[in-house]
DNA sequence: ATCAAAACAGGGATTTATACCGGGAAAAAC
DNA sequence: GTTTTTCCCGGTATAAATCCCTGTTTTGAT
C-alpha cells in the first residue's frame, strides 16, 4: 500500500530536482512528473494523470509554492501537497497550510523523514513536525490570525512594497505607479501600520524576508 | 580517467545533498566526503583521503563557502573546488573565484553540466560558464577590481552597516557605537562610495545579498 | 437608491536622511 | 621629524521621509 507512491516535484533548481527524484525513487516510490515551477506543473498535468503527493518548493519565478498549491486545492483537490522548503519562516509555514498543503518539511530534513512525510500525507491526510505546530501554535498566541502577507496586502501595496526596495524616491515611485505622491504615503503608511515597521528600511527588511522581493 | 572522480559535497541541506549525492553516483563518480559547512568538511577531512573535487555550496552556517575555498586553497591546492550556487550574483561568483575556485556553476544547471564541470575542473583545472566570464567581464569593466567587501569595508563601516539594516535612526546607531551622529555621517558616505548606493535602503540591500547581516 | 468603506489626493509640519564644507587628533608611512 | 593617511567631529543646507488632518471619488454591500 505504501509502495510505489506516484509523486511530482516541483522546483525550479534542476540539479536540486534531480538529485530529489533519485532521493524518491530510492525509498521506493515513483517520480511521475518534474515541473520546474507552478505553471509548468499545471502544463504537465494536462498530459500526465495526477500524482498521489506533489513536493512542492515555495519559491520559484512564474508561479511560486503559494499559488500552486492553491490551485491544486482548486484542481485537484485530492492530490497531498508537501511543502518543501529551506527556511523555517512563520508565515511561509502558515500561508501555504492555508493554502491546502498538507504538511511542510525543510531541505535539511533527512531521507527517513522525507519518505515518512510523503508516506504520512498519504495515509494519515497530514504531515507535521514539531517545528511546524510549535510554529503554528505561536503565531495563534503571537496575535490575530490575519497576520499572513496573501490576505493583508492588495495588489497596489504589494507593487508598492516591491518598488519600495530599491533607491527610488517615494516621487518616483509615484510615477511609475500613475498615482499621486499622498497616494504613495497612504501606501506606506498602511504597510507600516499591518507590518508593524516604522521605516523604509524596515519594509525592504520585510519584503526581503517575505520573498515578495527577490534579492 | 574521468571514471570514479572522488567528490566531496558541502551544503547545509541534507535532503539536497543526498539528492546530489545519488546525481553525482549516477554520472560515475564517488562521494567521499558529505559535508554541512566548512568547519564540517575540515573535521571531515582529518579522517579521510582528501577528494580531488569539492561541490562547495556558498551559503551555510558556521563557516560558509568563501572560507572554506580559502581554507582548501591553503590547506589542500590541490583540491579542485567548484561553487555551487542558486544565486548568479556576480559578487558572489568573483569572491568564490578570488578565494580558490575552480568554477561556478548554478543549482539551476542540469545533470549534463554538473558532469563536465567536475571533470572540467579535474582535466582543464577551471570550468567557466558563459555566465560566470559574462560577470567577470563586467566586473572589470564596471569598476576596479578591490570591489570585494572583504577588503573594502573596515570593521567599523561593517558594525555600522549592519546596524544600518535596522529601524534605528542615525542618532541611535551614533549612540551605540559610541561616536557622534557626524562620524555616522562619515560611515554612511564612505559606504555610498564604494558601494555604489545613493540611499540606505541602498544600504540595507546590498548587506543582504553579501550576507553582512542575515534576514 | 443609499450608506459605508475603501481608494485616492491635497496641504502643511516635523523629523530623518543626504550632501558639502572644513578642522583636529592619532596612527602609520616616509 | 615630517608627511600622509585615517579616523573622528563640527556647521549648515537641502532633499527625502514621516506624520497628521482633511476632502473627493470609487467601490461594494444592503
Amino acid at each position: 500500500m505504501l509502495e510505489n507512491i506516484t509523486v511530482a516535484l516541483v522546483d525550479d533548481h534542476v540539479l536540486l530536482r534531480n538529485g530529489l527524484a533519485e532521493l524518491v525513487r530510492n525509498i521506493g516510490h515513483q517520480v511521475t512528473i518534474e515541473a520546474s515551477n507552478g505553471h509548468d506543473l499545471i502544463a504537465r498535468l494536462q498530459q500526465t494523470a495526477p500524482p498521489q503527493v506533489v513536493l512542492m518548493d515555495i519559491n520559484m519565478p512564474e508561479m511560486d509554492g503559494y499559488e500552486a498549491s492553491l490551485w491544486l486545492k482548486d484542481n485537484y483537490p485530492d492530490v497531498k501537497v508537501l511543502a518543501l522548503s529551506m527556511y523555517d519562516n512563520e508565515n511561509a509555514i502558515i500561508r501555504m497550510l492555508r493554502n491546502g498543503a498538507r504538511g511542510y518539511i525543510l531541505k535539511d530534513s533527512d531521507t527517513p523523514e522525507l519518505k515518512a512525510a510523503i508516506e504520512a500525507v498519504l495515509t494519515k491526510g497530514f504531515y507535521y513536525t514539531e517545528m511546524v505546530t510549535g510554529k503554528l501554535i505561536h503565531s495563534i498566541h503571537a496575535g490575530d490570525e490575519e497576520n499572513s502577507p496573501n490576505k493583508l496586502l492588495n495588489a497596489r501595496e504589494r507593487e508598492f512594497l516591491k518598488l519600495a526596495c530599491s533607491e527610488k524616491t517615494y516621487k518616483e515611485i509615484a510615477a511609475m505607479m500613475h498615482v499621486s505622491p499622498r497616494t504613495i504615503d497612504g501606501y506606506r503608511d498602511a504597510l507600516f501600520e499591518k507590518l508593524k515597521v516604522k521605516t523604509r528600511v524596515g519594509l525592504a527588511i520585510y519584503a526581503i524576508k517575505q520573498n515578495i522581493v527577490h534579492v
